[in-house]
DNA sequence: GATGAATGAGCTTTCATTCAT
DNA sequence: AATGAATGAAAGCTCATTCAT
């Protein structure tokens, strides 16, 4: 595939995202996409063969972009409190500069499971992301700062616990910025999983 | 309305709740809905006047349901601590027995905001549910088993966890069944939440 | 028939001319009419065996009441030129006090005609009107007030000057009331008609 | 907008008209008319965004159509009789040989003004047409053939003496053909409006 | 006579996808 | 690569009419 290509496909991907976000998965529709990429239905299968792999493009989209910002802090050498604190902010930075982003995790990806169902079976399109919370978990085991326990349950209450908040704020229910919950989260997560 | 009329939309509810949890509510249709409760289409509309409102309803019935076995709960006289256990307990034990509730809530109410939008503005629709959870940290405030923060952070935390955790069992990438969690979860929920 | 039973039916028909009138023959439904008549949906149909009899009873019963207004108007001793000006004070005094009998002959009956076409062939169902007016001319004739010419040559100028008013008047472009037309329209009537 | 899809909506226009006068409006159903113009449903809501939106465009095409009718008369150097009498002339012929304008005038736009209430308020789809309409009356006043008096109690006799014409010929009452009738009607408007 | 729940065909409209250009 | 007209299946919803009670 030429560059100019990739860089299409991204455009494409991103405003797709953006809508997804906003309107939900079936409640957007691919002439929506198309002239908000500012391009023709026909050229956009051009690019994504269905609205389902366009969907799912996205998602792996978000795991690399998330997984990403995860490694850079599983690299650095802090602490693994500190560390919980960058990820809670690092979360919340994300779901108030890219809010379709974390959005797009909790309202089209989790929710619309059939659409998902082939091509993104267990984590399969999140692995990047999942992969980092897990080195993460494992090191912080390995250190003795946190509990041994089953991997998953550590992952739920990270991932729930901050898309929880997320969703909370979506709804305008907190009465406070998500920045402002990031001491009291990173404790209570810390506190969970500590030895 | 007559009890005959009221129990009829009480089969309508169940078995819409069913499959939209099974396969999301826009890949549900009101033919599916109608056959899987042998009645006519029109008929449907005799006791939802849409497809929508028939969404809505379903949402208030989980939640005055969670919240009857909450309130259940919380009027028992055990410790904050115990407590906890029983509410992760009875949350994994519907997830397990009525499993379309929690995912109903998780994937049909938390995702399509488009359809509860109006209506369902903030928690409006699961306000007996969320209610009860408050009850529960207030009282554990009050005993001096909890410590006092921000509501809401303790709620993501509490309703994200627990989510997350059924959530992860319907992908399929636990190894183990739910119940075998609740010692961890609610052990790991107090130990974020206690003073 | 009982006597309570035609009491019934007219008042059936009453609130469905209404309803007819304002909201059109396919925008009224069965259900509109019951409640607006406080009756159930299946006791209308004891009454009028479908929506299109109860269409057609509707343009005999406006046919006759019609009728009978100008058959005292023809009884009178009065010239022509006079009989001319009171048919048409009672026709838009009717369009004013009645406006929904005016309005459903020429929104309902004159438009519907798949409605109609079975059983009011012709003027059928509207003959008692059609009778009298050809009376009003016939009679003209003879005392030599008016120009002998084609019956309904003279018929549609008559009906359709006088359906054309009232239905100016119903777009709100008519700058006065409909009686200040009386003399101005029965003038030009006359006019035309007369030797 | 392209010729072509020019072409193609007013190839649409054409079919649908002929349709909604024969059938009505709403027996005249979408899947009707989009067999009757060989296109797929779907493809007709590219030309034409609902179905109240069609039948509004046909009737400011109509209106176009018989304004540009009258103009030429207007325009022509002749008497106001003459006029006056060329006038009824092209309405008949109209009527015989595009009958379904005349009829979707009349059975169309002034009955269901449900379809028409918003966008055609007062006459505004059809006022090429009664402009002209008042263009011949004002100057037949101003030339001293006809007599002043208010415009619409003219325009009355003379729309609603032509379509109530039409429509006795629509019912298979008129035992002659229209145009044998051209002459009785236009003198009699003309007896009628003249000084 | 009276009720209103029940039926189901049929409506308008939408939209992912294709394909001729 | 690019366009957008075309397709057609399927959706949500309506409503005249029937029928068990």
């Amino acid at each position: 595939m030429t560059d100019k290509k990739q860089i299409k496909k991204e455009q494409i991907m991103q405003c797709a995202l953006e809508l997804f976000a906003t309107k939900g998965f079936y409640s957007t529709t691919i002439p929506d996409i198309a002239s908000s990429v500012k391009m023709s239905v026909g050229n956009m299968y051009n690019y994504f063969k269905s609205k389902d792999i366009l969907a799912k493009e996205i998602i792996k989209y978000i795991s690399k972009y998330l997984g990403h910002k995860l490694r850079e802090i599983n690299e650095q050498d802090v602490s693994t409190k500190e560390k919980t604190k960058r990820i809670v902010e690092i979360y919340f930075k994300t779901a108030s500069l890219k809010p379709e982003m974390i959005d797009y995790f909790l309202r089209i990806y989790l929710s619309n499971r059939e659409v998902f169902s082939q091509g993104c079976e267990g984590m399969l399109c999140v692995n990047e992301f999942v992969t980092e919370i897990m080195i993460y978990f494992e090191e912080g085991v390995k250190k003795g700062d946190l509990r041994e326990q089953d991997f998953f349950s550590a992952f739920g209450l990270f991932m729930g616990y901050l898309g929880g908040m997320v969703f909370l704020k979506g709804e305008n229910i907190l009465p406070k910025e998500l920045n402002n919950y990031v001491d009291d989260i990173s404790f209570n997560i810390y506190k969970a999983l500590s030895v």
